[in-house]
DNA sequence: ATTATTTTGTGATATGCATCACATTGTATA
DNA sequence: TATACAATGTGATGCATATCACAAAATAAT
């Protein structure tokens, strides 16, 4: 598990904030001096692509938000908003990168991190690529419901526009196959709340079409 | 820049070797078991998708492979192939994993490079889903160019079909495409060698279709 | 040199999905 | 409670590009 930021190294050093669906948490173009630790809630990661914005995924807590922006450019390359209440810490760059220096464990841990990270985004961009609409909703929503709420049974924290945007379709699209998966049976939907009834079925969506 | 595998910490411990163009140096399924330092040469990273082959990115030396792939998963989830000839070391990743314990500088060289890494990926997710086949080709060719060669003449090291993998589309579309840009004198195409012959065209290409 | 095999070029057709257009519902605001 | 605005549902249309089907080169193997 990646340490809490009530970490002794910190307890001084960082700035403790509670915030509310919707708040930003990193803003792309901005100058970047922190690193943000997520305690509790649901963030977005995202970014304006060269025609509309993109979300290149989800994160919940606990874990360790802008790094790659703030280690690797002075100004933030993407965005991070809150989706869901959420208590974050921010950290100055400087006092991270002392702990990351004198902590092994804890820079192992980040480092292995970012290892997940990367094999997850080159799986992403294999599926996203090659799949369908239909196997990339079923994706997102196996999704939410494996590694985000751990229940097969959730209120969808994105409209229909940013889950289009996240799964490289259309609203339009979300729209249609959310219904289609409802009448066949596969997920129960009621305006966000989704219930999976098939997830054997929704495997298989994910798998072919 | 990253260190060189002749740190006198790792002289001892690594395996020189010389590969030819085609050869495995990383292999998905297989266990893993080193780091691989790519002294010379270029490769490419590509892993099986749910329908063919991905090609999910270039990298030409100096560079480290495999750390996601080694550090974060028992077994490989991708493959790295030589596509020029190239001199690689193979070290153990214990080893690697103590000299980023004891060396605070290489450790510091490697987490910037996974940041690097994570804000290419992210952009390139936004562009590719985003942009049109021209598009993307015309980012593939400019990559190629500006930081894979570094000269704006150059012999494409892979056939369509394998560029095809690495800009998501048909190897058709490739050859159609390519043919487009030769024929609208952005670039000149001599079977697999490529010239630039208006950047700034290419450039808007690339911007829009 | 000859044959086999891979790579590339190019038209015709099919299709998945974006886009457009508008109706409808839900939700915030005055 | 009325009104404005955002989010969603749904048909019709168009388009980019995959796919199919070969032909032609180019490379490798014998």
């Amino acid at each position: 598990m990646l340490s809490d930021c009530s970490l002794e190294q910190l307890s001084s050093n960082h700035l403790e904030l509670k915030l509310k669906k919707g708040d930003s948490i990193i803003k792309q173009g901005t100058y970047s001096t922190n690193v943000v630790f997520l305690r509790t809630g649901l963030a977005k990661i995202h970014l304006a692509g060269p025609y509309t914005e993109q979300i290149v995924k989800m994160v919940n807590a606990p874990s360790y938000l802008g790094l790659p922006t703030t280690f690797g450019s002075k100004i933030n390359q993407y965005s991070v908003t809150a989706v869901s209440d959420a208590e974050v810490c921010f950290i100055d760059l400087e006092v991270f990168q002392t702990i990351l220096d004198e902590n092994k464990e804890f820079n192992r841990e980040i480092i292995q991190e970012f290892c997940k990270n990367e094999l997850e985004s080159f799986h992403r961009c294999a599926n996203r690529t090659q799949k369908l609409i239909r196997g990339n909703m079923a994706d997102a929503i196996l999704d939410f419901a494996d590694k985000i709420f751990r229940s097969d049974s959730f209120t969808l924290p994105l409209s229909q526009t940013e889950f289009a945007n996240l799964v490289d379709t259309s609203r339009e699209s979300v729209s249609r196959v959310l219904a289609e998966f409802d009448k066949d049976g596969i997920i129960k939907v009621t305006g966000r709340q989704i219930e999976i009834l098939n997830k054997k079925s929704l495997k298989m969506v994910s798998q072919n079409g």
